[in-house]
Formats: structure tokens, sequence, C-alpha cells
DNA sequence: GAGCTGACATGTT
DNA sequence: CAACATGCCAGCT
């Protein structure tokens, strides 16, 4: 079992309406300080099962998004985690 | 095993 | 408030 695939198994689980930081995501996976490898994973993963645009930075912005950083804020707003 | 890379975090300037 | 600098660490070559 990789970081890698544990962080895919974290993001998947999130509810909908939810959301993690990069740092609590990694924390949860199992390495706190690795919220950079966070984000490399999940711009590399397009599967659907993987809602990554319920993943944000700690200050609260959007962060990146493989579809568009404005997707991934009107996908927020939608389940109504923003 | 070494070096490079980067969807991050936090502190300075 | 924005740009810059440093630390961090797993993945990839």
């Amino acid at each position: 079992m990789t970081f890698k695939e544990r962080v895919l198994k974290v993001v998947s689980q999130i509810p909908r309406g939810k959301t993690l930081t990069y740092s609590q995501v990694a924390e949860i996976a199992g390495s706190p300080k690795a919220a950079r490898v966070v984000g490399s994973i999940l711009k590399e993963n397009f599967d659907p099962k993987i809602p990554c645009h319920r993943v944000i930075r700690s200050n609260g912005t959007p962060g990146e998004y493989n579809r568009g950083n404005k997707e991934k804020i009107r996908l927020l707003k939608e389940e109504g985690a923003l």
C-alpha cells in the first residue's frame, strides 16, 4: 500500500458537502507533512470515484483543479460546502 | 540510490 | 495584500 493509494482512498471517502485540506488528507493518509504529494497524486487521478474538488488548501482557498479552478468552486457551491 | 518535481504550508519582506 | 523564500516529502526518471 503506497501513500498514493491511501490518499486516493481517503479522498474517495469524503462525504458530499464536506471538504478536507491537503494537510488533513495527508495526515489521515499517514504523512502530515506530505500535503504537496497529495496534490501531485490528485492531479494525475481522473477517476470519478475520487472527488478531488473536495480537497482544498489550509487557508480555505480552493487551490488548483484539473478541470478548471472555477469548476472546482462551482462544485463546492453546488454541494453546499462553500 | 540520487536528483528533480510539485493541486502545499508557513513565515518574512 | 502580494511576492519571495524555506521546509517538506512521496512519486518519477
